[in-house]
DNA sequence: CTCCAGGGGGGCG
DNA sequence: CGCCCCCATGGA
């Protein structure tokens, strides 16, 4: 691990929330996995991004019931665009314009969801890490335990990332497509223990090395992912997690081994059921907000057990 | 020892 | 297309 990169402070942004808009389970999720790119507490929260060039930390908390405010530090010289670049960013990352008010109104009406709905008012789906980072991370989650997958993340951190303090905090950032494409296929099953995903890792960075991965809110969504999928190693369940969190699709819903149990469970009473069985009924229910609604049962039930609990 | 995990590719009929 | 097999590997 090299010793972290110094980040000044640059920037003071001042984001609108729409509301209902739930600051802690929008910026935080207990399911998620340990990356060390973020960290959070009961009112904070320290994040890395690469934007452009540089790379940065932002330290995010509500100013007021409707405005996020983000103070922001940087590697470099910041300039205005690179403050129009990362405004976007963070604005997509976390819906902050996003109007869930009609998938709250049509959740409310279907019994199973009113705790979850209750415990994560205004909450919305996040994705913090650009498309490259999570096809990246989506790719360490095929067919691999939640402990495995963090064990590859780290290595792929901690051998093509890098560490930044600020704050008084210290976190990794991630790599971007141009810091991997020269890694050969042997060096990644080896030395990063990807397996079979050695193959396709390659692939990934070479499409986000020539379509800009910043570029989120893509003109035509349905042709990114379309585009998207001719990448070996993408196919519906890694394909549904990039539409569901950085294309924010709230319909998307990648049905996997864990979440599939989950939502049989509470929607169907049984405690697995065959992945069209359960998608179907996601339909029914929430017609246009599979994804969404699965996000609220999932994180529901993380929330007494987070994977990485908030900090003090 | 076996089994399986927050899947996907490729071949075959 | 559906079906089958293979992929890789650490933890239970």
């Amino acid at each position: 691990m090299p010793d972290p990169r110094i980040l000044a402070h640059v920037d003071t942004l001042r984001l609108a929330v729409k509301q209902p808009f739930n600051f802690r389970y929008t910026l935080w999720k207990p399911s998620h996995f340990a990356t060390g790119l973020e960290q959070h507490s009961a009112d904070t929260s320290w994040r890395t991004f690469r934007v452009g060039e540089l790379l940065t930390g932002v330290v995010m908390a509500m100013e007021d019931a409707d405005t996020l405010r983000a103070e922001v530090y940087a590697d470099g010289a910041w300039q205005e665009a690179d403050r129009d670049r990362l405004t976007a960013r963070l604005t997509h990352s976390y819906g902050l314009d996003e109007d869930i008010s009609a998938f709250v109104a049509q959740a409310e009406q279907v019994p199973p969801m009113r705790e979850p709905l209750a415990a994560l008012a205004g909450m919305r789906q996040s994705c913090p890490e650009n498309l490259f980072e999570i096809a990246i991370i989506s790719l360490l989650l095929q067919n691999a335990t939640v402990a495995r997958t963090t064990q590859m993340m780290t290595n792929l951190l901690d051998h093509y990332g890098r560490v930044v303090e600020f704050d008084g905090v210290t976190l990794k950032a991630f790599f971007t497509p141009e810091e991997i494409v020269g890694v050969d296929e042997a060096t990644f099953r080896e030395r990063d223990r990807l397996g079979y995903r050695a193959k396709y890792i390659g692939r990934f960075a070479e499409f986000f090395a020539t379509h800009d991965p910043d570029v989120a809110d893509h003109a035509d969504k349905a042709e990114l992912m379309r585009e998207f999928q001719t990448i070996k190693g993408v196919g519906p369940y890694t394909a549904a997690i990039i539409a569901s969190h950085a294309v924010r699709d709230p319909s998307a819903l990648g049905l996997d081994v864990w979440n599939r149990k989950l939502l049989a469970k509470r929607f169907l009473g049984v405690d697995d059921a065959e992945a069209d069985v359960v998608m179907a009924e996601m339909t029914r229910l929430f017609p246009g907000y599979e994804g969404l609604a699965g996000l609220y049962v999932i994180e529901d039930a993380y929330r007494a057990q987070a994977v990485v609990e908030l900090i003090e």
